[in-house]
RNA sequence: GCGCCCGUAGCUCAAUGGAUAGAGCGUUGCCCUCCGAAGGCAAAGGCUACUGGUUCGAGCCCAGUCGGGCGCACCA
């Protein structure tokens, strides 16, 4: 719905549409028109209405067009194309309730439920790269759009530090260089950064030779048995590698409250509970022959019943595939499980932001109740791991009801790849024909994520050098990184989810154009303006209250100025709705998308002379266009917010 | 082989089944005597891969064809 904050005018044309055709509209569809000139909104509901009692759309339309116009709010409605109407808006009193919306917005109602989002859950073993920074940005802020919309949130981050991709870096201090776990601690130089390029040199090790594999292999059985030197040091590499990768996130303003490990699931056999659960209900069965014989498969059936597949979750050797300890931490996460990890506070945990980590060990006082459970649960992972995803919500679907996996929501996205162009200034091989370039972490190719943010903050600092060579270091500095990160999220955000991201270098770094530093830079200027007016003298509390005149607002809206600002307030008041639909598409893009409207309309109504502020004819117009620099900040100040994109105080 | 995703301007992408398919980049012109030009204005650029179908209406839905990508392990 279109401008959620005036409902009530929807209900009016719902009930104007009852007392007239005598039918119930369920939802009422309201659009914008292709042009300002043929109205402020567009209501296709003839159409639907033409089907309803057959009569023609157009018919209808020229019918009902003149009953609205006496709906308060609606100044005009007229009748276009085969059917549509399309209304005109009393503008004046519209931008009062804008402003009062704006300013001071009504209290969110809280929803009962809770919602988990598990985003990040980068391999412990090395550097994060830009794939991971997609998944973080998206999470992160899908987490603010669930937030703004009433949701209680709960962000976890998924540890896996008992996996191969620890074992093998583990492999690589034992054999290739021989460290001891003191000698490890002693490294000083950027750990994420040394084990990076360890873990490709110990994939070149490999090699195809088998008793190398093997090492592989047994290395990661004793970081799962917890036992022994490569267990230490196992646990040492993987807490040193998260508590990296935290600082990485936290440059991008991402935060969690909860970080899972792998090794506490195992210790505190959420597994062996779960394989109860699942041999209880009969979700799993033990197949007695065929390919699978002597294991225990989950099988799912074909929506369109074509044949049913299943998928093993222990082996016949009795062990548990990473699917069924999947499925065993989905149930926790849905508080279906009956077994609950214990908490402590971790090292980076700050007062603003809590954070608290599993653990085998002692338990740390108030922690939150996270054993609870949430009846939402989204896992943002790649899309490649979609059937991996589809067999987790048929284990959970089998054990605890339809409800529970409807509960279990993919949060899938495509990966990242690099232009040929970037790849080879990264030293890749390029062959003439291909396109794009996957990253691969087991040669130490990719674009490392503090690599790039310190790309992005150099470029920006050379820009406010050229623009503003007056500007402090420090200042400098801290206007950089705000412009970096803005960039950085912007850009992961603007595609939908299931495009492709070929990254290359030099778009990442244009701060022109659709990128976050528009939007950043369009509410610098207007709040530039507003302290210029200020410190002119002039009044803006009492400007902003003469404004909130609806005739001389009117007046306003009736010039071609006012035109501009008022396609600006358009696009503003549609913020609900596009929060709404962000979140009910899981498609954050819809957001940034929306921010860039409104920064456009605002670039365009102020960068005309003629609409100064501080040359305004008369107080009237200096108010009124106050006003509009005004409701602009303000509100771009709380979008930007939600996309996690700061705003610097200059640029 | 089966399943999923993608194919829209030179490039990168938009477009809840609705009106004349929109942005950014790039290209070509303008605009700092103007609240900072990371900006604004304008122009050129499209048989929405192809063929059928569904309906008042299809870039979008359905069937098929052709291209491209990714899944379909007793790996994690």
């Amino acid at each position: 719905m279109i401008l959620a904050f005036q409902s009530d005018l929807v209900s009016r044309i719902r009930q104007t549409v009852a007392e007239a055709f005598g039918v119930n509209l369920g939802e009422i569809l309201v659009q914008t028109t292709p042009r300002l000139e043929l109205g402020d909104m567009a209501l296709p509901l003839a159409f639907d209405l033409a089907r309803k009692i057959g009569r023609k759309p157009r018919e209808i339309a020229q019918e009902l067009a003149p009953k609205l116009t006496s709906v308060s709010g609606i100044a005009r409605a007229e009748v276009a194309g085969g059917g549509f109407i399309n209304l005109f808006l009393d503008r004046g009193a519209f931008t009062v309730s804008l402003s009062s919306f704006i300013t001071a917005p009504p209290a969110k109602e809280q929803r009962p439920d809770r919602v988990i989002v598990e985003h990040t859950s980068i391999n412990p073993n090395k550097a994060a790269h830009i794939g991971h920074v997609r998944n973080s940005i998206l999470g992160d802020t899908f987490v603010r759009l669930l937030q703004a919309s009433g949701h209680e949130v709960l962000t976890q981050n998924y540890i896996d530090d008992t996996g191969v991709q620890v074992a093998d870096v583990i492999v690589g201090f034992e054999q290739l260089e021989g460290k001891s776990l003191e000698e490890v601690r002693a490294i000083d130089a950027r750990f994420d950064y040394y084990c990076w390029d360890l873990y490709a040199r110990v994939f070149e090790w490999y090699g195809d030779l088998k008793d190398r594999k093997a090492l592989q292999a047994a290395t990661l059985h004793a970081i799962e048995k917890h036992e022994g030197p490569a267990a230490e040091l196992g646990e040492h590499v993987a807490a040193r590698i998260v508590r990296a990768h935290l600082a990485t996130m936290a440059r991008l303003d991402i935060g969690y409250d909860l970080l899972v490990r792998e090794s506490d699931i195992l210790r505190q056999h959420f597994w062996a509970r779960a394989f109860e659960l699942l041999k209880d209900r009969k979700a799993i069965v033990f197949e007695q022959e065929g390919k699978a014989r002597g294991c225990w498969v989950l099988r799912m059936e074909d929506a369109d019943g074509g044949g049913d597949e299943s998928k093993i979750i222990v082996r016949s050797n009795g062990t548990v595939t990473y699917t069924g300890k999947d499925i065993a931490y989905q149930l926790w996460k849905l508080g279906k499980l009956g077994l609950d990890f214990r908490y402590r506070r971790h090292e980076e945990s700050r007062p603003e932001r809590p954070l608290w980590s599993s653990t085998s060990g002692e338990a740390d006082e108030g922690a939150p109740a996270f054993g609870a459970g949430a009846s939402l649960v989204f896992n943002v992972i790649d899309v490649g791991q979609s059937y991996p995803q589809r067999v987790v919500k048929a284990g959970v679907a089998a054990l605890a009801g339809p409800e529970a996996a409807a509960g279990t929501r993919h949060l899938g996205y495509e990966k990242v790849v690099l232009s040929k162009a970037t790849a080879r200034e990264l030293g890749y091989e390029v062959d003439e024909e291909g396109g794009a370039v996957k990253v691969s972490g087991r040669r130490g190719l990719g674009v490392k994520a503090d690599d790039l943010i310190d790309a992005l903050e150099a470029k920006a600092r050379n820009e406010i050098a050229t623009r503003d060579p007056e500007r402090l270091p420090g200042e400098r500095a801290k206007a950089a990184r705000d412009v970096a990160v803005g960039a950085l999220r912007y850009f992961m955000l603007r595609f939908s989810r299931n495009r492709i991201i070929t990254f290359d270098m030099e778009e990442a770094l244009a701060f022109t154009g659709e990128t976050g530093p528009y939007i950043q830079n369009s509410v610098v200027r207007a709040r530039s303006i507003l302290a210029k007016v200020a410190s002119e003298g002039h009044d803006v509390g009492a400007l902003l209250g003469r404004a909130h005149d609806r005739d001389l607002l009117k007046t306003f809206f009736a010039t071609p100025e006012g035109d501009s600002a008022w396609s600006l307030f358009l696009a503003m008041a549609r913020t609900e709705e596009a929060i709404e639909t962000a979140v009910r598409t899981e498609e954050p893009s819809v957001m940034t998308r929306h921010a860039f409207q409104i920064a456009q309309a605002f670039h365009g109504y102020y960068q005309n002379p003629a609409h100064s502020v501080l040359r305004a004819e008369t107080e009237d117009l200096r108010a009124v266009r106050l006003l509009v620099v005004h409701l602009f900040v303000r509100h771009t100040t709380d979008i930007a917010g939600l996309l996690g994109i700061p705003i610097p105080d200059r640029m």
